[in-house]
DNA sequence: ACCTGAACACCGTTCAAGT
DNA sequence: ACCTGAACACCGTTCAAGT
């Protein structure tokens, strides 16, 4: 049969997933396992196809990391968009890190050897970071400034998913001392 | 003989390496190779043995990870000891990430799964840090100034290392404005 | 008592063969 | 054109067998 036959030549295997499944079932295994338990096995496993498979969507595991990372970033960056000040922003930013806390990892401390995401991403992400930064610091300081809140603000979510409070205090008064001090400081003239 | 029959006895087989040694093979190899690169394989080789026999001195791969977090944790505490400045302490501490970018990640910014050092290691390396908070913050806010002190060197290194910083200006800039505008905030009342 | 070869389960990745 | 089984190199780890 004719109909068969133009069938079968045009479409000999239908596709059994896509670039953006793969994506989200690596993105959901990172957060459930980890990033040792995000394995190309899992990966298939979710998607429904063997491992072989995926190289057909991307070049290999670290390329897919790679996009779990730019998703993240773009995640991040609508979630701070709507901030209108520091402790708003600051707040978002930690929440984030705190519902997501492998990919925030991934995407701001990655160990060595982890692939980086393209310059597009980050900007995307640090935009609203830096519209603040600017209305507070003023536009001559806002890259400077930028770069102040998000060093501290990475540096404490990261050693609080980290584990690395163990000295006693309080950490949600610490945070608030941070923003509070922070907020100051950018604003000093 | 009975001399040999006693020897060997005693001491069927010299000892061919030692936990030091294994140790420091480690923390070479990890700055050499990046943490992939530090396998049991590269780490026996290293000290002359089998790689089965490492595990005569340590449990597995994460212990060994966690001997190296830990002596790199007892360097950085000497090497901030004698700071009596902010700006002193923050550059000890960013020279040091510098100069040991993988174990310093290793140490501050672990990805999940990464063992963590044992509490008394953590402690000697953050007592500098809290002397310095103390004596500008004062002693009822030494802790909260100490943890944002090292949150932002912390995520300041992190993002140098990971190249982070990639909207252009002047990055060493961005230090000292951090550094400046620190020890403003943590001073004032 | 320490060391080793052999083995196991599990990775990422390649590729010829199927449809 | 996509998918798969089989294979390869390389991990961490275990263990019986050597000395």
């Amino acid at each position: 049969m004719a109909t068969v036959n133009s069938y079968t030549r045009i479409m000999p295997t239908p596709d059994r997933t896509s670039l953006p499944a793969i994506v989200d079932a690596a993105c959901s295994l990172l957060e459930s396992e980890g990033l040792p338990g995000l394995t190309m096995q899992a990966v298939a496993d979710r998607v429904g196809v063997r491992a072989p498979s995926l190289y057909k969507r991307v070049q290999g595991r670290d390329e897919l990391l790679r996009l779990v990372a730019e998703a993240t970033l773009t995640a991040l960056g609508s979630r701070l968009g709507g901030s209108e000040t520091v402790s708003e922003l600051a707040k978002g930013f930690r929440e984030f890190g705190h519902e997501r806390p492998v990919a925030f990892q991934l995407v701001m401390t990655p160990g060595a050897g982890s692939p980086v995401a393209r310059d597009e991403f980050g900007a995307v992400a640090s935009e609203p970071t830096l519209r603040i930064a600017a209305s507070l610091a003023g536009e001559e300081h806002a890259l400077d400034a930028a770069r102040m809140l998000t060093a501290w603000a990475t540096g404490f979510v990261s050693m609080e998913l980290n584990g690395n409070f163990r000295l006693g205090g309080d950490v949600e008064e610490a945070w608030e001392f941070g923003v509070t001090r922070l907020a100051a400081a950018l604003a000093a003239r």
